[in-house]
RNA sequence: GGAGAGGUGGCAGAGUGGUUGAAUGCGGCGGUCUCGAAAACCGUUCUGCGGGUAUCCCCCGUAGCCAGGGUUCGAAUCCCUGCCUCUCCGCCA
């Protein structure tokens, strides 16, 4: 969410920053909407103070026994009443259609993020490591997960439905291992680790921008509870409604957590293997930033998830999302890509944010600064994968698959095997 | 799931219809005292919104005592609903 008022003093500059990201949002209208709203609240609270007035003169009346001037006053404060309960209709419309534009109105790129329409805009900033050169010809993990028992895609569809899948055995215990290695790794190296609720409710969800617009995106329950897309929602929304310390900035956390999309668009993209399941695995960075601290926290976390797949040996590439293709409250944001051969190129594997203030306004977050300022101010929040758990799965699993149709246990998985340094297919 | 009690400012804790943003204490901040510190004493200490001034400095108004409704000229104070907490019982990983 942005600030009303900032919009209010910056709307040409604000227009002209989102661009084509802004959609059909109509600037026009808010600023009606908006003054309408400023020109009821003038009017209903002159009244209410005309009726607090009164209410006042009622009480010194009373006490002094002149009930029938108090008659007479309570019968205006009555007329004042059905006028202020007329305005103050009128005026809850106004101030709810200025926060549903508020609370669709997309964030404000960084100015350094690059113009761009699409995907195909977006700039790589920079590589690590080389595809990996086979002797053979490499399968694709559709093929070589079900034959290693690592994954079982028919039996997912049959205990949920089609894009759940099941892992089993080394599936499962490779899972698991990459789960416990990026929070350790995150853990020894400044995040704090948290559990949380799978589920969570819609003031959370709010708080972070997938409600009220993208709810179609999201499982739910039949008691308003909805399945974490990510768990982003709940690391972020731990602070909702509270008030940091300057000092104690930045926060950084981790969780791992399942995470459901029901993505009702995304039919027809990567059907094939685990890529897009409607449940998987992430573990999840967030941290809370000082404003003019958020950008070099956001260089810090790309650099922090980059580094799960530097100890795994998998190459990856990052690049700087153009502002056509970024998400909706982000200001800035880097994918790191892994190199998939399945794909013959790279993949999406985390997605780092900076939201600058735009979720900390929606969900209340803010920090104070005894010395540098009065009050308080919103901080700043971001978020990366750290990684998306079944993805990277899928990466050790093509990149460090043998002719034989083995796979090899990257080096710093194997001491959260037991020691296991191949997968290999096995009678079940 | 059943029964009972309760939700007030950073914390503790008053306040059961009429200048209540809300007593008091603690904590925090500033000051006096001191070589310095402690103690003591004095002062101060919430936020959103609208307007003024003009820009984070102050002034005015308004709203806020879990949330949402209701009663009333007027509610922290009365009524209803929801949420949450605590105690006891049941159930259960």
């Amino acid at each position: 969410m942005l600030d009303g008022r900032y919009l209010r003093d910056n709307l040409e500059a604000v227009r002209a920053a989102l661009g084509a990201r802004a959609g059909g949002w109509e600037f026009d209208r808010f600023v009606q909407l908006d003054d309408e709203r400023r020109r009821l609240i003038s009017e209903v609270e002159s009244r209410q103070a005309e009726r607090n007035e009164t209410a006042k003169r009622i009480g010194e009346l009373m006490k002094a026994g002149q009930r029938d001037e108090a008659e007479a006053a309570k019968e205006r404060a009555r007329v004042i009443n059905d006028e202020i309960a007329s305005l103050d209709g009128s005026l809850a419309q106004a101030e709810a259609d200025v926060r549903e534009m508020l609370l669709t109105i997309p964030n404000v790129p960084d100015a350094s993020v690059p113009v761009g329409a699409d995907e195909n805009d977006n700039v790589e900033t920079h590589r690590w490591g080389t595809p990996p050169e086979f002797g053979f010809e490499p399968q694709a993990h559709w093929d070589l997960g079900p034959a290693l028992g690592a994954i079982d895609f028919e039996r997912g569809v049959k205990l949920a439905k089609s894009r759940f899948v099941v892992l089993g055995r080394d599936g499962a215990r490779l899972n698991r291992a990459l789960i416990n290695f990026m929070l350790d790794t995150h853990g020894s190296r400044g995040y704090r680790e948290w559990s949380v609720p799978t589920m969570a409710n819609a003031d959370t969800l709010l708080g972070t921008g997938q409600l009220p617009k993208f709810a179609d995106d999201l499982f739910h329950t039949d008691e308003g509870l909805y399945l974490i897309p990510t768990a982003e929602v709940q690391l972020t929304n731990l602070h909702r409604d509270e008030v940091l310390e300057a000092a104690e900035l930045p926060l950084r956390y981790c969780a791992y957590t399942p995470c459901f999309r029901e993505e009702a668009g995304a039919a027809g993209r990567d059907t094939r293997g685990m890529i897009r399941v409607h449940q998987f695995d992430k573990v999840e960075l967030v941290k809370f930033a000082t404003p003019e601290t958020s950008m070099d926290a956001l260089d810090g976390m790309v650099a922090d998830a980059e580094f799960i797949l530097q100890q795994l040996g998998i190459a990856h590439r990052t690049i700087v999302l153009c502002t056509g293709d970024m998400g909706f409250g982000a200001a800035k944001t880097y994918d790191i890509e892994v190199w998939l051969p399945s794909y013959g190129g790279y993949k999406e594997i985390s997605s780092c944010s900076n939201c600058t203030d735009f979720q900390a306004r929606r969900a209340n977050i803010k920090y104070r600064s005894p010395g540098e300022f009065k009050g308080s101010r919103f901080v700043h929040t971001l978020n990366g994968s750290g990684l998306a758990v079944g993805r990277t799965l899928v990466a050790v699993l093509e990149n460090y698959q043998q002719a034989d149709g083995s796979v090899v246990v990257p080096e710093v998985l194997r001491p959260y095997m037991g020691g296991q340094d191949v997968i290999r297919a096995e009678a079940r």
